[in-house]
DNA sequence: TTGTATGCGTTATCAC
DNA sequence: GTGATAACGCATACAA
């Protein structure tokens, strides 16, 4: 393979025989050219199998079509979901997306920010997974804006898209005391986290709106990854014989399979003995036995949408939207009325 | 948000009353240049929080410090761990990773060969899922390396990492084979792409190696999706009565998963009633019930792999390696010897 | 050891 | 309609 240089505006102009200008004109159609002259480009460009250097772009413009994903874990398929959907709308206006996957074992602040100011991605799309970046994240927006996804931060404002997770864990919460449940326990996410508080502040509702003190209804605290939900399950477990739960709200599918798991490894049957929702509807919930009952979040939509946000930001458009998008109770087979109401 | 300018080389000379060329010694320490005066340009760089313009850098250099991870399907936990792997072996040495995920709406060829020609990345990682590019991804490697993963190109000698899937088959096989099956049928993949190829080559090899003539197997063709799984499931089970096969090979760990289901839809138990092994070992088939038996592929080692190769190709180092990794077949739940056995 | 000047490939301004 | 030409921000050969 001869490792011959790249062609140029230059090359293109020296074949059609016009000037450099011409060139461009007709690349970005930026200037009035002869209909003979322009093809004479065109054929040029063909030839010499022409592409702009969009380094060179990228400096004469200040920008450089690319934006930046940061996503804590591909390989949670929710998260792969919304990376899904942000590469959509960029690539739909040829935009580059750049994977960020900071490593826990170093601090990202530094390199990502250095990254957004070194202009090489116009602004960045931040999804932490675990709420705890507030210092890191503002410096970013102040170098480039910066959209939230599937999370919020509490104090400032910064544009984010996200689900409306209390009516969600409502309504789940809704269709298990409907079943007949009146001893639940919660397995919640963490609570730094806004999605864990929205989730916990949707099922308190559905136990009010059941005549049941929220109070009441314990709360084992897990981290949103699968073995802390089997942690939480067994803790619930151990707890006093007489005061087990009949159904487990887990604030997300991850902590309800572990809590699963942990139930099954103790020859509980769900929902038999014990009935689980869980909460994002993974794509591998449904294939789960059973299959487990779950909160579907529109996760490519949401990757999509917080794309298009940024872009506008990028044009100028303060158009925050700022909407919440709509959840959808999956209703399946790991609820079941509680043993008393068989 | 003042929209300031972001500060320039000069602008950072000037503040430290040094030449340009003194900051950039200093920034690529590239030239000798007096401690007092380094010190100077450091910082004025801190003041004016300074860091430099990518663009430019890669316009002077000819190079992008970026690479392409082309991937078919993020959701795939698979696709999703090398990808994850291809990111930390790039994020190692300060390289950005740009995700290409073709839509299959598209003809993608000329986009990506656009991109790679466009110098915005400087080489290419790709993963087809299909096997299905010669074309296109050959054209990509004439304007620059391209490492694939996963898969080979039968006549073109392009690098890849791979796995010795070929082994790996033949060793779930004879798992399967020492339980006492006789009567067994495949669920293959795509007939067109390599890793397919070797797995149906590897059950042939146990096959021959305890008796069984290997032709006397009959081979469902799948396309490494569930639904395929399911579907070459339900052709096998409308097949004659009196030649069921009591354990079926899939090729992949997706069509193990929607052989299941149709197993499960129409009443019958794994591994009761039929065995069933996958390939690949995704995480969330150790979570099924039964737990799948499986070979395990090192995912994030085949991506951290092949962009190590690619970054020795862009060095010009023209260390091919291309050793087969090394899979492990992981024992569960979803075998048992045939019921004639028992 | 330091500074000046030129070029990387494009775009855009301004004469022609 | 068209074509010089000056930036864009950085790296570097060369002169000082």
């Amino acid at each position: 393979m001869v490792a011959r240089r790249r062609p140029t505006m230059k090359d293109v102009a020296a074949h059609a025989k016009v000037s450099i200008s011409t060139v461009s004109y007709v690349l970005n159609d930026s200037g009035p050219v002869a209909p003979e002259r322009r093809n004479r480009v065109l054929d040029a460009i063909r030839l010499l199998d022409y592409s702009p250097n969009e380094s060179a772009r990228s400096l004469k413009r200040r920008s450089a079509s690319t934006i930046a994903m940061v996503v804590p874990d591909l390989t949670n398929q929710f998260f792969a979901m919304v990376t899904e959907g942000v590469q959509r709308a960029a690539s739909a206006v040829d935009v580059l997306v750049v994977l960020v996957v900071p490593d826990a074992t170093e601090q990202p602040e530094e390199n990502q920010a250095k990254l957004l100011r070194s202009q090489r991605v116009d602004g960045v799309i931040y999804l932490s997974g675990t709420g705890s970046m507030p210092a890191a994240i503002y410096d970013l927006a102040r170098s480039g804006p910066v959209v939230l996804v599937d999370e919020q931060i509490p104090g400032r404002d910064l544009p984010a898209v996200v689900c409306d997770s209390r009516r969600g864990a409502r309504e789940v919460a809704a269709h298990v005391l409907e079943q007949g449940h009146r001893r639940l326990a919660v397995i919640g996410g963490p609570p730094a986290l806004w999605t864990a508080q929205q989730r916990l502040a949707g099922y308190r509702e559905a136990f009010a709106g059941a005549g049941l003190d929220p109070d009441s209804v314990p709360v084992h605290t897990g981290d949103y990854r699968l073995e802390s939900g089997a942690a939480a399950a067994a803790a619930i477990l151990d707890g006093p014989a007489d005061k087990q739960p009949t159904a487990l709200l887990c604030a997300n599918d991850l902590m309800a399979i572990g809590a699963m798991e942990c139930l099954k490894a103790r020859g509980l049957r769900v929902p038999e003995d014990i009935s689980v929702v869980g909460f994002d509807d993974l794509p591998m919930s449904a294939l789960l036995t059973p299959r487990l009952t779950s909160v579907r979040q529109p996760a490519h939509e949401m990757g999509y949408r917080a794309a298009k946000v940024l872009f506008d930001l990028l044009e100028g458009n303060d158009d925050d939207a700022g909407e919440l998008l709509a959840t959808v109770v999956q209703i399946r087979d790991s609820v079941c009325p509680p043993r008393e109401n068989r």
